[in-house]
DNA sequence: ACCCTACACTGGACATTGTCTAAGTCAAGT
DNA sequence: ACTTGACTTAGACAATGTCCAGTGTAGGGT
C-alpha cells in the first residue's frame, strides 16, 4: 500500500459517483500533485482485479469506476446529460436466458443498462 | 443514395456479423478503393439515426454495428475471444424496473449483455 | 447545354482514451 | 552499503473517433 494507491482508493471511496479514470486522476492530483496517469490506470486495474471496484461502460467514451462493488446492481443512464444512477431491478436477468439461447456458452454474468431521460433534462 | 453509402449498406447487410467501423471500412475499400474513413463513420452514424442499424458496445474498444435492428434482441459475449451471439431472453427486462427505482426518469430502452465463455474457448 | 448551389466525399489533422516502456526511486533483506 | 524487486514517473505510442477545409458532383434553373 503506497501513498499513490491510498489516494486513488480515497478518491473512489470519498464520492459515491461514477468517475472516469481521468477524473480520478484529476482528483488524485489535488492530493498528491505528482501522481501519474499510468499509476492511476494501474491502480484502478488492480482494484478491478481484486473485485473492490467495478468497471462500468455506460457510454462509449471512457470507462467509469464504481466503488459499489459489493452490492449487485444495474445502471440507469440519462441519454442527454449522462447522469448515472444505481438501480436494483426485480428478478434475476440471468434466469431469463433459457438454455436454448446459450449456444453452449458458460454464462457467468449479465450487465443491464437502462436508458432514458432524467427529470432535470426532461424539464429543461 | 451515393455509391459510398450503398457500399456501406451492402457490407453491413452482406455479413450478418457485428463489425467495427474499421472493419466496415476495410471491406468497403475492397469494393470502392478510395472511400474514406470519414465517410464510413458518417454513413454509419446516419444509418444509426435512421434506425436501420444498431450500435453495440460489448467491449470498450470499438463500437460495433448490428444490421439486425428490426428484431429486438440482446447479446451474449465470450469473455475470452470476444465472439458475439444474438440472443432472445424470456420476458421484458424493462418491466423488471419498478417505478420506485426509476427516480423520475423516463425510461425508454434497456440493453442487456450476457458474458461468459464460448464452447470453443472452454475446450481450448 | 451551361452555370450554380447544395451536398457529399476526401484526406489529414486533431482529440480522447488507454497501454507500454525505459528509467528513476525507495524500502527491505543480506 | 549493496542488491533486488516492486512501484512510480514521464512520455511515447496505439486505437478509435471527430472535425475541418478543400474538392468533386449531381441536379435544378436558365
Amino acid at each position: 500500500m503506497t501513498a499513490q494507491r491510498r489516494v486513488v482508493a480515497e478518491v473512489l471511496d470519498g464520492e459515491h459517483v461514477h468517475l472516469t479514470a481521468d477524473e480520478v486522476h484529476a482528483r488524485a492530483v489535488t492530493r498528491l500533485p505528482e501522481i501519474s496517469r499510468a499509476t492511476v490506470y494501474n491502480t484502478l486495474g488492480e482494484l478491478v482485479t481484486l473485485g473492490e471496484v467495478l468497471e462500468v461502460s455506460t457510454d462509449r467514451r471512457a470507462k467509469r469506476y464504481d466503488p459499489n462493488a459489493h452490492h449487485p446492481h444495474q445502471h440507469l443512464v440519462c441519454a442527454r446529460c449522462g447522469a448515472i444512477r444505481d438501480v436494483h431491478p426485480a428478478g434475476n436477468p440471468l434466469a431469463d436466458l433459457p438454455d436454448s439461447e446459450r449456444f453452449g456458452f458458460t454464462v457467468s454474468d449479465v450487465e443491464v443498462t437502462y436508458r432514458g431521460v432524467c427529470p432535470n433534462c426532461a424539464s429543461a
